[in-house]
DNA sequence: ACAGCTTCATTGATTTTCGTATAGCACATC
DNA sequence: GATGTGCTATACGAAAATCAATGAAGCTGT
């Protein structure tokens, strides 16, 4: 029985064959041949003194130990994605990819406009946009820079707060025409009110403040913020929605402003380790500066 | 000129020949021969397309990219190792190692009897105790299972909140007698007071809490909390010290307790990717259990 | 029922990689 | 100044991994 450490290859056949869900396909994926693929299996499950997959004709079924194995190999092949774009874009100037995050509304609504003007300014660079509300991104390497409306307490991170972005309840035109304005935070019990699927960071912090709007019964819930944004300018009915982006559609009207007012800080977050590279500081202070005017100080 | 990704076994000789120093170094400590890391070592250097050391005869000199590309390939390895780990535990039963980090006080001064008590219950259970201050061990994969003195905030983990600890001022029995015992915050400033080094999040709390307290002058400045305790416990001054510690030894007396009462919150961290490992369990259970007399709910 | 597709397993030839041995260089010690 | 120890670079034979080709088994649609 081997307890050497395995070599760190066939942790990447490993996952590949775990995505691909067959030797054949993980062996085109990595530009290899079945066989080889097979053994290297074979070579990790000896080492680890295991069995990782139930071999079957149609296709290798991973085992307990290989699902739990799983999360840590992504993580392995995230690194290694942001090893090789650390060293694509060492030279001196901006070039080569930065994956950035985002929310999903920041994403789509607000940070278009600033990555174009980067990009003009710095033609060789290029952008990675990935838009998820999860604040590890960062820590887990997925993303070298994050948008975020969560304060980050890590350490070994690279902070700058931008401000505030107020936020509101907003319903479209044609909605407060069909079912009357609120005037009491109390009338939102007689109307349609779009909420969140899960809990996330910001709402919470929002319940807190907010404890009338805490236990409204939400008549559609969406996990996708873009999907609230997008069911708010259809009429559909009242909704959270940032005032920068809602002075955007004229015919969204503010309710109850008098009552209902966030205010979300606004951090744009770096692993320190990256400070170095040229690409990565345009992008942080582009972001920096693009923002700048999306958010009250 | 090769653009395909590099064989991900290259990141590890990387890694050890950063960490040796030398081409000899990192084959001895891999159990490979000279030869062969330097071949790997060229191989890595042809597929990134830049050099990573500038070779002399008395070793080689990492440059500006391979030291740009370090962290990574440390985490990397601490990704690796968190898998092993993960492999080597699987199977029923409560066995394997598990990485616990804490405080330092913490760890030395609270931690062994319970480690003790769960290896009674678990003969085949080891433990690694690393002790450190950094909360983004666990999301770097340092570490299994962390207790923190901070709420963490990140999704992917399983949390449990065990209530708080007391903090307050004391001094040993002989210093105050040289000295005498300060009425009011005010007198702290004619006192030797031990303080802190640098900023960690929870004295970061602490300052926002006690404003009398961070404009003082620290005699003595230590990041290690434990050489703190120590200093009060040899009578060098007054410091801070969770109350429960310092019931332990009677010559510590507290010092201003109706002005400086502090309560830190206690959590015990872990993935949830670990939450069915049973040895992680087992660890995490023992923790809530052991840690609860040492806390106020 | 049968042909076509995809899967994994096995085998032998070939290419790649590794290890041993040796040479050359720089620094420290005697 | 000779010697010893550390390091890297190179050459060559051996071991190991790879590829290509083939066989067997199961699902799918006609």
């Amino acid at each position: 029985m081997k307890l050497s450490e395995p070599d760190w290859d066939l942790y990447r056949t490993f996952l590949a064959v775990l995505r691909g869900g067959s030797l054949s396909a993980a062996a085109r994926s990595l530009g290899l041949t079945q066989p080889t693929v097979g053994r290297q299996v074979e070579a990790l499950e000896a080492s680890l003194g295991a069995p990782l997959f139930l071999r079957s004709p149609l296709g290798l079924t991973p085992t307990a130990l290989a699902e739990a194995l799983r999360p840590q190999a992504e993580a392995m092949a995230a690194t290694a994605e942001a090893l090789l774009r650390m060293a694509s874009g060492q030279g001196q100037g901006v070039r080569g990819t930065v994956r950035l995050t985002a929310s999903e509304v920041v994403g789509v609504e607000v940070l278009p406009p600033i990555l174009a003007g980067l990009r003009v300014r710095h033609p060789a660079l290029e952008i990675e946009l990935v838009l998820s509300n999860a604040v590890d991104d960062l820590l887990r390497q997925q993303a070298d820079i994050a948008v975020r409306m969560v304060e980050p307490r890590q350490e070994a991170l690279l902070v700058r707060r931008l401000g505030e972005i107020p936020v509101g309840l907003y319903a479209h035109q044609t909605y407060l025409m069909r079912c009357g304005v609120p005037q009491q935070p109390e009338d939102l019990a007689d109307h349609t009110v779009i909420g969140f699927d899960r809990e996330t960071p910001a709402i919470r912090a929002m319940r807190e403040r907010l404890p009338a709007v805490a236990q409204l019964r939400y008549a559609l819930r969406a996990d996708s913020d873009v999907a609230q944004l997008a069911a708010i300018r259809a009429g559909f009915g009242i909704g959270f929605c940032q005032v920068p982006l809602a002075r955007r559609t004229p015919d969204l009207v503010r309710v109850l402003p008098a009552y209902v007012e966030l205010r979300l800080g606004t951090w744009i977050v770096m692993h320190s380790d990256l400070r170095s590279a040229p690409r990565c500081r345009a992008v942080f202070d582009g972001l920096v500066d693009g923002l700048r005017s999306h958010v009250e100080r």
